[in-house]
DNA sequence: GCCGTTTTCGGCCCGACTGTTTTCAGTCG
């Protein structure tokens, strides 16, 4: 509704209100269904007479009429147009008004026939600034992993730290609030306000002016690498309010400045004001202070739920990475992993580890040579003799089983008995209905010797959609199981998303942190693993490997019982 | 369209940069 309204150029503070709705309706909890019956729908936040009646609506005849007819005036391609960087409901509208254009094609058409210069508002640069944007969407290059985008945030972070205008520099936005893939790389600094202009041209500078997208006297862009780098200069003094603004996220921002603006206060980059005076913040902890709130740190940033909770003292104590105290998914070179499990067993113990899970993949696993009856005999008597070894660190046997298109894990009973925990991971069959899959796991976490759900939706990050299932499901036998599933940490899956953790962080089974390492570096993925946890709202209660040993050994054995 | 410890009417977050304009609208974060 909101971006319809806001393109047939609505009244903007409606189109707001239906923003705003719709982000309350997102994290609202309880149950919707209930408060709809009721005819309590406009105690929502966000939530009037006419959203009610909207959602009234749509809840019995499965349409609203103000959508439908606001969809029907405008193709469906238009959307595709406002991806663009660029361009805005605004010139959207005069594109699509005034030359009838209504998809992308249509548009780098329009801008090769030279058509975009002569309307009202537009003009040659524009014409460029768009083409450039098509050929970027195209490309589809403009989304990173965040690995990637951190390490050239960290090569630029070094370089320009050593440049002697520059006082304090950081980096902030998505990256620092750890999304799992990141758009751009923002970077903050402070200067003397004679030097930022100086330190702008030095930023410009490292890379060719065919590079540069925007370059102003305390903020410019340029395209690092294929990356887009966001610099911003501030005094020394503002510091720690333009850190804390460019962080974000753009919602997060919006609602705590609302929330400021109600207690008397501006809120921007440059500062927090009462009247004229700036009111003394030395960290961002004193920001959220001084607005009666609780500090929220980076990664809870989302403008989800946040303010309220920290309003309400409601905040949860999120895990750390300190709470590690083991690892489960460990892959060796029995398998497809790269290192021999004493390699990894040393690289466990020696990052302070207490236990450590070694799973391999299952014997249907050819593709990875998984462990057929008689290497994991073999893979017994070598972890025995490493345990000996390595006393410190308790080495846990387990599998990575894959679960069969039936549902079944790959490996008789009596095999399935020997291991301490299985992980139960589906590996093949992607295309299943989501009923079909769904019924797969579930049976999969229905089988006595499955200890962990693995990866559970299979998704690799800008790469593959995750398989058809319903995750809801899912967690909701999982716990009654007592079943255990899978924060996969890898960069590329980060399985399951922290959205769901998000919205399930109050009711949900035991999480395990797992680092799918194939290697020794992957033991590593731990920290990207944890962030995602954090981001999920996640406490060292929810996670399963913040347990000790002890506490660990107690619950595979009475799950084998 | 929503909201209220200034308000049931009059507001609704804030500022930089760009490109098109001669004073500002649109976009972005």
């Amino acid at each position: 509704m909101a971006t319809l309204l806001e393109l047939k150029g609505a009244n903007p503070f409606k189109v707001r209100a239906y923003q705003n709705a719709a982000r309350s309706l997102m994290t609202h909890d309880d149950d919707l269904e209930l408060a709809l019956e009721k005819g309590q729908l406009t105690k929502i936040k966000g939530v009037g007479p006419g959203i009610a009646k909207d959602i009234q609506d749509f809840f019995h005849t499965g349409e609203m009429l103000e959508l439908k007819t606001l969809r029907e005036s405008f193709p469906s391609t238009l959307f595709e147009l406002l991806e663009v960087p660029g361009l805005g409901p605004k010139k959207v509208k005069k594109l699509f008004d005034e030359l009838q254009i209504e998809s992308l094609g249509e548009l780098e058409y329009a801008c090769h026939e030279n058509r975009l210069v002569k309307l009202d508002g537009f003009g040659s640069k524009t014409q460029e600034k768009i083409l450039k944007g098509i050929a970027l969407l195209k490309q589809r290059r403009n989304t990173f992993l965040y690995p990637e985008a951190f390490e050239q945030a960290h090569v630029l972070l070094q370089q320009m730290s050593k440049w002697k205008e520059i006082k304090q520099i950081e980096i902030a936005g998505s990256l620092r609030r750890r999304k799992e893939t990141i758009h751009d790389i923002d970077l903050v600094c402070s200067a003397d306000q004679e030097n930022a202009e100086v330190v702008m041209r030095r930023f410009v500078n490292l890379v060719s002016p065919n590079d540069v997208i925007s370059h102003g006297t305390t903020k410019s862009s340029i395209s690092y690498r294929g990356i887009q780098v966001d610099l911003r200069v501030v005094k020394e003094s503002e510091y720690i309010f333009a850190l804390h603004h460019f962080t974000g996220s753009k919602e997060h921002n919006t609602l705590l400045r609302g929330l400021a603006k109600k207690q008397g206060y501006i809120l921007n980059e440059y500062g927090l004001f009462k009247g004229e005076s700036l009111v003394k913040c030395q960290t961002e902890a004193n920001i959220y202070e001084q607005l009666k709130l609780d500090y929220i740190p980076p990664e809870l940033r989302e403008g989800l739920s946040e303010i309220e909770m920290s309003k309400d003292h409601q905040l949860p104590n999120i895990i750390t990475l300190e709470d590690i105290r083991g690892i489960f998914h460990v892959h060796t070179n029995y398998s497809d992993g790269k290192n021999t499990l004493e390699e990894m067993v040393r690289a466990a113990s020696e990052r302070g580890y207490t236990y450590i899970g070694i799973s391999d993949h299952s014997q249907s696993a050819f593709y990875a040579h998984g462990l057929k009856e008689k290497d994991i005999d073999a893979q017994f008597i070598e972890i025995d003799r490493v345990q000996k070894q390595f006393p410190k660190i308790r080495i846990f046997k387990g599998i990575e089983s894959d679960i069969l298109s039936d549902g079944n894990l790959d490996y008789p009973k009596h095999v399935l008995k020997r291991f301490d925990f299985v992980i139960g991971s589906v590996h093949s069959r992607f295309k299943m209905s989501q009923e079909e899959m769904t019924k797969r796991c579930v049976r999969a976490l229905e089988n006595p010797f499955c200890t962990i759900l693995g990866h559970p939706t299979g998704r690799l990050l800008l790469a593959r959609d995750g398989f058809q299932i319903d995750v809801q499901r899912i967690l909701d036998v999982a716990k009654k199981e007592g079943k255990i599933v899978e924060l996969n940490a890898n960069p590329h899956r980060l399985d399951l998303d922290w959205r769901i953790l998000y919205t399930n962080r109050n009711d949900c089974p035991y999480i395990s942190i797992n680092p799918d390492a194939h290697d020794v570096e992957g033991l590593s993925h731990v920290t990207m693993g944890v962030s995602m946890a954090r981001k999920g709202g996640l406490t060292k209660d929810h996670v399963f490997n913040t347990k000790t040993t002890k506490e660990i050994e107690t619950y595979f054995a009475r799950q084998r019982a």
